[in-house]
DNA sequence: CCTAGTTCACAACGCGTGGTTGTGCCCTGC
DNA sequence: GCAGGGCACAACCACGCGTTGTGAACTAGG
C-alpha cells in the first residue's frame, strides 16, 4: 500500500473532486486519477463513484476512509518519533521488565495524552552521556552508588526503593521458607549472570556480598532473563534476587518461589536522571508525577549501601 | 515515507542483520540496505550501527521501532476494512450525530475489541439493498414505519424509542415554556429541510403531523445540521424536533432551548435491520447488546404511528 | 599475525513505476 | 442541443528501485 495514494484518497475525499485534491497536492488531474485507481487495484475495490459533478465515496470508501486517516496520523507520529524539535519525551531503562519500567507504565496511564518512547541504552554511563547530549530526555538508573561524581548539569532524584526478594526453584533448601533474615544468606550462591565488573548492579551486589558475606556468582554469559529463570527452576542450589516490583513472568510449571527477604530487607535504589535545562514538558510532568509516588523515608528495616 | 521502507526496518530491527532481513523479504542484502539509507535519509536520522556482526539499534532506532510496528499494524486494518473476508462490522446510521451512532458508541464502548465501521447509506431503500447484499452488515433504520413489506431473509428489531424535544431559538414564542403538550404544538411551523417525500422521516412526521395539526415545513435544501441550528437560533417562528439521544452541538451564544413535549411524548422508533444468514459473529454481538439495552414496553404517554 | 569468512556499502545497469501533456467520452445544466 | 466541467485513457519520459558484481571493514581461528 502506497502512503502517497492513501494520502491523494484523503484529499479527494475531502475535496469532492479530483481536480480540486490534484490542486491541493500541487500534482495533475490525471496523477490523481491514477493514483486512485492503482489503490483500488491494490485493495480490489472500488472507493469513488465517479459522477459528472465529483466523485463521491462509495461504502467501502467511507469504511476505508477513517483508517486511512488512522494511517496518515500513525506516518505523523511515527515520523515525529525522531524530529528533533517536537519528539515524544524519550526515557531509557535498564530493562523493561523491572521495576522502572513499571513506573513508567503508571506514569502513562495517569497521563495518557503524554507521547512517551522507552529505549534501552548499554550502561548507565552511555546512559548519562545520551541525557547529556540530548538523545535521550531521561534515565532511570542506580546512580545512588556508588557516590560517583555527576556534573553539575545533571540532576537527580531517587524515585523507587525497590525491597529484593529471592527466587529460587522448588528444588532449593529454602524453598519452602516463608520469608528468611539477610544473615541467613551467609554463604548461598546468588547468580546474577552478565553482569559484568564496573556496572552500576555489580556495585551494588559486590556492596551486598561484602556485609553479608553472600557470593555473587557473575559468571557466565546472559542469555536474558528467559533462560535465567529456567536456570534457577531446575536447580537445587541456585538463587537469584528480583526486585518487588519487576514484572517477570515466568511458566507456571518453573513452580518458582519469591521469598521475603527481612532484617533487613535490601532495597535497590532506583533514580531518574535528567539534564536541567532540558525544556521538554513532559519531563516535568514525568518528575512531578514520580515525586508524588515516592518512596517514605527511609527506615531502619531497609538496607541500602551507603 | 515508504512503507516498504519500514517493514523493511521492522524485519531488519527483528533479524539483527540486513542478510537474514534480505532471506525473509525475498530480495537482496544491497536492496535491504539502500531501504534503510532511504528511510534514514528520508527521516535525517541514523536508525541501525552497523557492525561486522550485524545491525543494532540507535537510540533513533529504538524510539522509532514501536511507531513503524503500528504504522504496519494500521496498514493492516486499513486492508481489512475493505477486504470481503474478515473485516470490521460494517453499520450504515442516518447520522452520525443522532441516537443510532450514540448507541453504536454505547456498543463500541462495552465492546472495546470489536473493530467497527461506520457509514452512512442515502436511504433507508439503498441500505437495506445493501443489507441483502451484504456490502454492509446492519443499518440503523426506521422500517416499523410505513409497516413497508421487508423481504423474508431480512430481520428487524427495535432498538430505541427516542423521545423528540422541540428545539428553539431564543426568541420563539414558546421559548420560555418549560414543558408543552403535542396539542399545543397545533399549528406551529415545524422545520425540517431536506426531507424530500418518500423517505423514512417523511413517513413518520406526516403522521405526526396529521394527527396533532401541526405544520412540517420540509421545503428547501438541506445544508446540514450546522446551517439548521443557525436559523434555528435567529428565528421567531421556526423550531425543530432533536430525538433526547442526539448528539447535536452548537455554539453557546446560540441559546437554543430544548423543550419537553409531553401528553404523549412523540417517540422516533429506531430498528436496527440486518441479514438474518450473516454469519459475522459481532452481528450477534451488536444484537445482544442493543437486546440489553432495549426500551421498555411502550407505555400510553409515548406516541408513535400505528 | 595472517587468513577465511563474515558483515554492509558502493557502482553500474535495466526494467518498471509514476509523473506529465494531450485528448476523448460522459454527464449535467442552460 | 450545445457548452462546460469532470474523469479516464494513451503516449511519452524520467527517476526510482531492484538486480549483479565488487570492495572495504571487521571478527574469529589457527
Amino acid at each position: 500500500m502506497d502512503l502517497e495514494a492513501v494520502r491523494t484518497f484523503v484529499a479527494v475525499a475531502d475535496a469532492g473532486r479530483f481536480q480540486e485534491a490534484a490542486a491541493d497536492l500541487s500534482i495533475t488531474q490525471q496523477a490523481v486519477s491514477k493514483r486512485i485507481a492503482a489503490l483500488e487495484k491494490d485493495l480490489a475495490v472500488r472507493l469513488f463513484t465517479r459522477t459528472a459533478r465529483g466523485a463521491r465515496l462509495t461504502v467501502d470508501g467511507q469504511a476505508f476512509l477513517p483508517h486511512a486517516r488512522d494511517l496518515l496520523r500513525a506516518e505523523e507520529r511515527a515520523a515525529d518519533s525522531v524530529r528533533p524539535a517536537r519528539r515524544a519525551l524519550r526515557v531509557d531503562v535498564i530493562n523493561r521488565r523491572i521495576a522502572p519500567a513499571a513506573l513508567l507504565r503508571g506514569f502513562h496511564g495517569a497521563h495518557p495524552e503524554t507521547e512517551l518512547d522507552v529505549v534501552t541504552l548499554f550502561d548507565a554511563d552511555t546512559a548519562i552521556a545520551a541525557v547529556r547530549a540530548g538523545t535521550i530526555d531521561a534515565s532511570f538508573r542506580a546512580v545512588a552508588l556508588p557516590p560517583q561524581q555527576l556534573p553539575d548539569d545533571i540532576g537527580t532524584a531517587r524515585v523507587l526503593d525497590d525491597p529484593l526478594r529471592l527466587l529460587t526453584g522448588p528444588g532449593h533448601e529454602l524453598a519452602g521458607a516463608g520469608a528468611v533474615t539477610l544473615a541467613e544468606l551467609a554463604g548461598q550462591r546468588i547468580w546474577m549472570p552478565g553482569n559484568a565488573a564496573g556496572t552500576e548492579w555489580t556495585a551494588y551486589y559486590d556492596r551486598l556480598a561484602a556485609e553479608f558475606g553472600l557470593i555473587i556468582d557473575a559468571v557466565g554469559p546472559n542469555f536474558g532473563s528467559d533462560a535465567l529463570l529456567e536456570s534457577i527452576a531446575g536447580s537445587p542450589t541456585l538463587a537469584t534476587f528480583v526486585g518487588e516490583h519487576d514484572r517477570l513472568v515466568w511458566p507456571a510449571h518453573y513452580d518458582l518461589r519469591r521469598i521475603v527477604v527481612h532484617d533487613p530487607t535490601p532495597v535497590y535504589p532506583h533514580s531518574l536522571v535528567w539534564r536541567r535545562d532540558n525544556p521538554h514538558p513532559a519531563l516535568a510532568a514525568l518528575r512531578a508525577h514520580l515525586d508524588s509516588t515516592r518512596p517514605d523515608a527511609p527506615d531502619d528495616t531497609l538496607w541500602t549501601p551507603t
